[in-house]
DNA sequence: AATGAATGAGGTTTCATTCAT
DNA sequence: CATGAATGAAACCTCATTCAT
């Protein structure tokens, strides 16, 4: 079998158990059902990923690395980067599609049982490679960044997002539903992309002094 | 019964629970471990909860809750309050306890389907009057704060603090088994309560610009 | 609820699980058949006993218990005791029984992965019990037996009983749905149980030095 | 393909199949496993055998001829046969080599289900042809055998070989890791190898009439 | 109020065998 | 002849929840 017909296979079986992921976000779909939607067995599937797992960590990981990659195109394309284009990639990538977050939530929260050291050690190894030039690269454009600051931008955007989501989604998220009623009070009245796009802003403006866009919500006075 | 003895059962068996979470923190205990621990039968547990989703979304609130009173109280008490007196306060209730993180973690990944809706509401006003509380009082201290900035603050910093905590922990702390061998990159040698505080101050920074501490990691140059 | 209404269903699962060990005597039900013959569902089957192999093992346990409590009341409450009583008790006990030899060549065969070093050593002191206490009788009435020589004659005697049958039933069984054709050759015209009581008498006369029946087969000349 | 090619993979496949029997006495390998030792694909193992157990009768089969081999070829050739000759070939080709026990009793225990008809009589044949040619050989030097009493000692110490060897290592055998505290009790306190030597001689001694060593365990007083 | 026995759905993984290439 | 990708049945065990006592 051709390399390359593996790595469609590969590829297929992540597609499927995407979008099951997307079509009904509030459970993880078993194994058999990811084989169905793939067209085949469900032994099949353990041909090409260790455990239902690693599965999923690799559909993360191809999600998050959409994102990283396009971080790095851009700050090694583009002459300027400013925080407005880093914002609205944030949005595109991890805020809107609405893969990225369930499951970066269901990928910490609760994984890592039967994922083999090698693999872990092999997952992280890439994440580093990608956080590490992408960091570099912020660093070049925001010049105010201390040393080793790109990447600790990107970790604490990423944990600001992920954290704020899971507020708004997890166990708060149950509310929603009985929200129906009266207005409960102005502290719940905050949509998760507004205010993940004034977080991230707040935190950049901390990091790299950058100034928040006037009239953003939640900023300073 | 009356009802302090119910109040009692009810505190026993969320301390239970909390021995615990605390003492293995990578598995959650199923309803019968707790029961034995407690002391009790399982069955008596369901009438104290109506759910193990529940019981640990009351663990949860109740770790919370030492924390927000102490902010309340802090912002409620003092003449002045400093941003070093909130990182403190922080590491203290929130990074130093080894309940509140997993824990939170798990709430809000993968929780909320068998919480009803009243109880989740329920929760979430009290959530939500802790928070308002606690915010008002920041906004006093920090005047540089926009109206809303010191809930937003807050819920910031709680998204930082679950957010980097389940980086380290989740997917990626399988790896750190696996990473005995050669320090594999700077990327990853970051160690939670450092960098949990660097980027509270950071984001503090963000939006009430209070200058970091000199000397500080990673913030600006 | 009741020690005996415990036991009472602790029995009721075994002898479910032994009559469809019975009823399809060449493979081995599932756990969901054994607790659908007995009445009860999967999990309850695991409240009883902690694997599917502890629940075969205690299968065999109870049906070679009778045996040696047998044995054992011959040699305590008979005067007298000759080899054609023991061989008979045999036969009773362990030959014609259809449960006895195929379970047993199982659980010696490929078991003894998922019983606890606990339930393993309990098993093994149970047995020990039974065959110094069986043994020593024998001794008692065959006095030309050497002292340990009960016990030895006991092992060595069920080692001839199941080795047989595994020759009679097992990879060989399979052949005998081959041989209703021609006469194959003398030397399978052997039937287990006539077998096993010459080679028992063998054996026995090799012990004890009784004489065997005039006339028995394969035996000295 | 050449015939005498053929037959190089067909005993390449078993040497395969042998050497990871050996190597990890308490499970069975996987067919991947055998082809892969092999260095061949899992399917070519099929075009050598019908089905994973007749691929281990086979194996079976083949370290059992090396015994009988001997056997006749002492029989035949040698002027006058001792018990302890035949108890040392015994020795050295059925209890000392670890791959044939653990082997016969798999092939014994729970096979003989994927096994044609026709290889099943093809295989009790050739066994059929070994035994009798022993068995005869035996009578020629044991007169006191009566007719057909040749085959049956070999069967019965086969038997008692491989019965023997199952109470040792099967279910009890995990009691074995159990053990490492206090002696439980002499009943357990035997060696396989000094035991089997010991009921060997004694049914020999029944059967034949030879006496046995002086000071053997467990014979007659 | 308290118990704890019973439930049974639910999910992961293994592996002998087949068959298109 | 050889391959090895695909299959899919089969089986074990866990555990939140219920309910009769």
């Amino acid at each position: 079998m051709q390399a390359s017909d593996k790595q469609e296979r590969h590829d297929a079986i992540l597609d499927a158990a995407e979008r099951l992921l997307l079509r009904s976000p509030d459970r993880v779909a078993n194994v058999a059902e990811v084989a169905d939607e793939a067209g085949l067995a469900k032994g099949t599937v353990y041909l090409y990923f260790p455990s239902k797992e690693e599965l999923l960590l690799a559909v993360h990981e191809r999600s998050t690395d959409g994102f990283f990659r396009e971080v790095i195109s851009l700050c090694e394309r583009q002459p300027r980067v400013e925080l407005d284009a880093m914002i609205d990639l944030t949005r595109r990538h991890l805020v809107e599609p609405p893969l990225f977050l369930p499951l970066a939530a269901r990928c910490f929260g609760s994984m890592a049982h039967s994922i083999s050291p090698g693999n872990a050690l092999a997952f992280k190894l890439r994440m580093a490679a990608r956080l590490e030039r992408a960091g570099a690269g912020l660093e070049r454009h925001f010049p105010t960044l201390a040393p080793g600051g790109g990447v600790a931008l990107l970790r604490r955007s990423y944990a600001l997002i992920v954290g704020l989501w899971q507020m708004s989604a997890g166990a708060g998220g149950a509310v929603n539903c009985a929200m129906a009623g009266p207005d409960v009070s102005p502290v719940f009245a905050w949509s998760y992309p507004v205010e993940v796009e004034a977080a991230l802003r707040a935190l950049w403006q901390g990091m790299v002094g950058v100034p928040p866009r006037p009239g953003a919500p939640g900023g300073q006075r």
